[in-house]
DNA sequence: CCTGAAAACGATTAGAA
DNA sequence: TTCTAATCGTTTTCAGG
């Protein structure tokens, strides 16, 4: 990325990524040809990486959320954390951490009991100990990276 | 969503926010204007909440993510903090949470330096405690909500 | 709730600057 | 890189089952 008509692209459809090439043409003042140009060199250089549709948790059925730090007990095991928790639908997000524990996880789950198999499951996966913190409320997440600048 | 179509339809546009109705048409063996028609339900009701585009952080020069867990000095400020921290367009999310916390967010900066300047951007904006938990490697993030079934 | 067809609109490409 | 203009594909709407 590297004028501010890009950074503006790259806003506008971070907050609409089926906005049309007209409508995004209009946003930053070129033709849907050269929009189209710049879309494309945004996704080739790996600054886009995707489009996803946001999906209400709630409404498919998964309304409880939490953080699970992990640390694994067998050394050996450390670095393949990752990909042996990749097969559980449930974790969102693994990120290693700097701190106490080696590993942060975000996961969804519909129910407390599926909160308990899950971390049954975690641990059938690889040999660790976790700590949950419950989400109780999401304000907001998701924010937009690229902040749109006053117009 | 009440049915495995709308599944379906969900987990594709969830993968690939910019496919077009024919292509969804394919994957769900419906007409064009059917799968139209189920989308703008699935909007209006919903459970699909809006569309954006995956940008990489690294390329946008936000390198850098923590989670920071804070927890307000002033009971009084308790229930503003999600608000009085929307400002700062490095967090990314604002949970409340069960623990010795108050609250979890997730931010990213572009360096260290950025990352102590926003600890003490928020407490401007708020008397709390903050601890910090800084990410060393994120192996993934956003992964789908509804998982594509096996086809 | 679906299909199928017609019309409107957007995406894509080529050629020129 | 950009624009314009022609072509092609997609979305939208609607009649009918």
């Amino acid at each position: 990325m590297h004028d501010p008509v890009d950074a503006r692209l790259v806003a506008e459809v971070s907050r609409d990524a089926r906005a049309t090439l007209a409508q995004l043409a209009a946003h930053v003042g070129l033709s849907t040809s050269a929009v189209q140009a710049r879309l494309r060199r945004l996704e080739a250089s790996g600054v886009i990486t995707g489009y996803m549709a946001l999906v209400s948790p709630e409404a498919v059925g998964r309304p409880l959320s939490a953080f699970i730090e992990i640390t694994p007990l067998d050394p050996a095991q450390i670095d393949d954390v990752p990909q042996l928790l990749e097969h559980l639908a449930a974790v969102e997000a693994c990120h290693s951490i700097a701190g106490d524990a080696s590993y942060m996880l975000f996961v969804r789950v519909g129910t407390p009991p599926d909160l308990e198999t899950l971390i049954r499951d975690i641990r059938k996966a690889v040999n660790v100990t976790t700590r949950t913190t419950v989400v109780l409320q999401t304000f907001y997440e998701n924010r937009p990276l690229v902040p749109r600048e006053q117009p």
